[in-house]
DNA sequence: TTGACCCATAACCGCGTAGTTATGTATCAG
DNA sequence: CTGATACATAACTACGCGGTTATGGGTCAA
C-alpha cells in the first residue's frame, strides 16, 4: 500500500512530470494544449503526466468547453514539507536551512 | 543531464531506499548488516541503495575493519526545501504550512 | 594459513513505466 | 450535418530499475 509520501515522491521524482507541474506553480492554471507545447512530449504523454498528478492531488483539472484546465494545487506538498522537517528533526543545527528558507521568502 | 533536483527526487523515490534513508537519519551511523536487518530486502539490493544514495550526496560512508558505516548528509536535503519554497513562492498564503513546520519544530 | 565474516560487484530476470501512434469522445464553427 | 479541434484512452514498445543468486575481495579470529 502506498502511503501519501510514496506517492508524492513518486509523482515527482519524472523530470518530465516535475516541470509540468513547476509551469502549473509558476504560471498559473493552463491548458493541455499549453502544457504539450513547452512540455517536449506529445499530447497522450502530457495527460498522462496529469492523470499521475491528479490522482497524487497535486493538480486539479477543471472542464470548460473542449478543453481542459489545470491547476497546482500546492497544499499538497505539504507532505513534503512534512518529511523533510521529520528528518532534518534530529539534527543538531536543525534550524540552518530552515532559516535560509525564510530569509529568501520574506524579501 | 540529471539536475541536482532530478538527482535528489528519483533517489527518494524509492520507498526501500526512503527508508533507509529515513534509519539514517533517526538512528545515525548504521553499518550496512545493520540496515540489512530492518530493510526487508537482500544485503546486495542495500548495497545497491546504499550506492544510490551516496551518488547523490545523501549518505557517506566510512570504512572500519570489514564493516562499512553510513551516515546521512541532512544538507543535501537543501534543493529540496529549496524546489519547495519556488514552487510555494508564488502563492497567495504562502506562509501557512511553513507556518505550522515552524510551530511543531519550536515546540 | 585457514576459515568465517562483512560488504561490494557481477550477472541475470521481471515488471513497471514513460514514450509512441492510433483511436475514441465531446465540443465548437460553418 | 460536417469537419475540425481539444483532450482522453487504448494498445503497444523499449528500457530502466529493483529484486534476486552467485561470486569476489578484504579483514579478523583461531
Amino acid at each position: 500500500m502506498p502511503t501519501p509520501h510514496d506517492v508524492i515522491f513518486s509523482a515527482l521524482a519524472d523530470p518530465t512530470r516535475r516541470g509540468i507541474f513547476e509551469r502549473l506553480c509558476r504560471g498559473g492554471e493552463q491548458t493541455v494544449g499549453g502544457l504539450t507545447a513547452m512540455a517536449g512530449v506529445s499530447q497522450p504523454a502530457v495527460s498522462k503526466h496529469l492523470g499521475v498528478l491528479k490522482k497524487a492531488g497535486l493538480v486539479l483539472d477543471r472542464h470548460e468547453g473542449r478543453q481542459t484546465h489545470y491547476t497546482a494545487r500546492r497544499q499538497a506538498l505539504a507532505p513534503l514539507v512534512d518529511w523533510t522537517s521529520q528528518m532534518t528533526e534530529f539534527w543538531g543545527s536543525r534550524f540552518d536551512d530552515l532559516d535560509d528558507l525564510l530569509k529568501r521568502m520574506d524579501q
